[in-house]
DNA sequence: ACGGCCTTAGACAACGTTGTCAGTTCCATG
DNA sequence: CATGGAACTGACAACGTTGTCTAAGGCCGT
């Protein structure tokens, strides 16, 4: 910009005015500042604008895995509103690593972003205390924030909808239905396990710690769980499984088991997934839908509006499910056959 | 900084020291240090840091769509790449526009990114002349610059794959292989349609420009052109699909026609899509698969090597495909039925 | 012709760091 | 005891902007 000024033989703050468009500056004047600028090809340092000015038009989002489609189809939201407002947007990966949340967000809050979106993985967000101090706003999105941290959040209707799931397939004839969820330190999967008991204590049927199975979805582990399960005394007629991954892994893992020579009552068992997936319509999967980018969307308005002064409290917004039935989930169940003569 | 120097009674410099953990700080004032910054809840202001020293330890990634499986498994790569190396990641889509684009980059530059990843929407790349000459580093992925900017390239090689799924479909008895590729402007779309070409060639089959249907993968547009290439007077027996949405449309489209009374030779085309795609295992889709992972990691090793001084001549790497047969690309071609009696 | 207002332009400090250099203290050594 | 050096600490400028304040000149009304 010095070099501008010098060139254009103005002075610094004259170069300052043209390249913000400020107003107050002979047109004549902007013309030779704006050839100046052209012709050394000069760029303003945003850094620099940053540190005086003191706001950074930047927001930081965390998630679980960008590589997961339910939180790219968020982080799809969020850069959608953050383009909107004319800011940028770090982006990070926690994977479900609470102290890769917290480097994360640190290193953004170093940055001095105006903002974070939070999918937290950790469950102690104490060390966000200095930086809220500091007057960064933060939403957080998909799960709440640890004890002891006040902040806006956006949420999926986890319960209901693993309830609604759960009533869909007694709805259906059936009463013995498997939960298989991810690991129960999961918000998430904890809530829709909460939603499935919900479910079967509505119908009365009893909660058979037998039928729920919960752990990553790692392939391996979960085939050996179906395994266990469906060659089981008394198995389940239907599976309500916790979230995208599981569905998928579940229905590699009953793929397999119907190749296989144990394949049992896999065939016929009806299924409801959480968390809608590409290709779920060919695939005839029942699920109950969430609606990532509306979540994205939500905690960047949430966020958006903080940013721009708002000073309310602190709101927890739900947001609906939506089951759609595509034919897996209304099967009805086996009739039971005796496994011992198989 | 300047708050906690007087809390402890040191200069400024010190403390300075003490954050960067630089050598040469008696052990008994970095705890007093230490201890003021505690107090205070100070956290270093990395905006006058990259300000001071010039390097900003961040680079920008441009890429067409966060939400497409693709793009978001070369994000996760160049993600993992910046974390190792500790850099942070501004991320931005470009929705395959061109202006958007330049202005996600330019955006990028000036906020003094030390370097770029970029999957080119637009075909001129002249606007990065200035940054190129301030020394910022881009690798492009995916697809090329535009002519007149000469930078790293990592490509997947997508004539060689469609090459590859061509022959094998001819392998397996077909002679009329429709091609349905996306919009023949973008790069690898045109060059698929290349590769389809050179497999045709090399097994002396005629190029029929009806079998050949290209532009974005609109369902209706989809379902329509696949209607009319299906009720052709000599309709094709296989299909190459040319990128994983493409692939995923055709599905749908077919799943739709095969209901319907036109059903015509939809039930028993072959299959060969480009680019794998979730599930495509469990649909028993044959697909020439790429490595989004590896094309990300890729670019960000080439650009990590550029920002730590490598001078070398600019390369453009080529990643190899990889077919995987699922059945859909092994089915024969149907017996030919005469459609006047349909 | 003069004072006041408006337009345009520039000087200067400040944002919060870090690199450079200089100063102080203290200990070991001659 | 004097001296050299190591270890520690601090003063100051600079990074490239922008906000504030002041100055110069032209125009208007009186």
């Amino acid at each position: 910009m010095n070099d501008v000024a010098a060139a254009a033989g103005v002075a610094l703050k004259t170069v300052s005015r043209v390249v913000n468009n400020e107003p107050g500056v002979n047109a004549v004047t902007a013309g030779r500042v704006q050839e100046a600028i052209e012709r050394l090809g000069y760029r303003r340092n945003d850094s620099a604008r940053i540190l005086r000015r003191g706001r950074t038009a930047s927001i930081g989002l965390v998630i679980e895995d960008v590589a997961d489609a339910f939180y790219s189809s968020l982080s799809r939201a969020v850069e959608d509103a953050a383009l909107h407002h004319g800011y940028l947007l770090f982006t990070g990966s926690s994977r479900e690593d609470a102290a890769r949340e917290r480097d994360l967000v640190l290193a953004f809050c170093a940055r001095r972003v105006d903002g974070l979106i939070i999918v937290p993985a950790g469950s102690d967000h104490g060390y966000l205390a200095p930086e809220f101090e500091a007057g960064i706003k933060a939403v957080f999105a998909d799960r709440p924030a640890g004890a002891g941290c006040e902040a806006d959040t956006v949420l999926c209707d986890n319960a209901g909808g693993a309830r609604a799931g759960t009533a869909h397939l007694i709805a259906h004839g059936h009463r013995r239905i498997a939960f298989l969820g991810d690991s129960p330190g999961i918000f998430t999967a904890a809530e829709r396990l909460r939603g499935y008991r919900q479910g079967l204590a509505a119908a009365g049927l009893p909660y058979d710690e037998g039928l729920v199975v919960m752990g990553p979805p790692d392939p391996a582990r979960m085939r050996a769980d179906l395994t266990r399960l469906l060659t089981a005394s008394d198995p389940p007629t239907a599976l309500l499984t916790g979230n995208g991954r599981t569905t998928v892994e579940t229905l590699r893992a009953l793929a397999s088991l119907t190749d296989a020579a144990d394949a049992g009552a896999a065939g016929g068992l009806a299924l409801v997934g959480f968390d809608d997936f590409e290709l779920a319509d060919l695939l005839g999967i029942t699920v109950v839908a969430q609606d990532p980018a509306r979540l994205g969307r939500t905690a960047a308005d949430l966020l958006f509006m903080r940013l721009s002064g708002d000073e309310r409290p602190t709101s927890r917004i739900e947001i609906a499910t939506r089951l759609v039935p595509r034919g897996s989930g209304e099967r009805p169940p086996l009739p039971r056959r005796d496994r011992t003569a198989g």
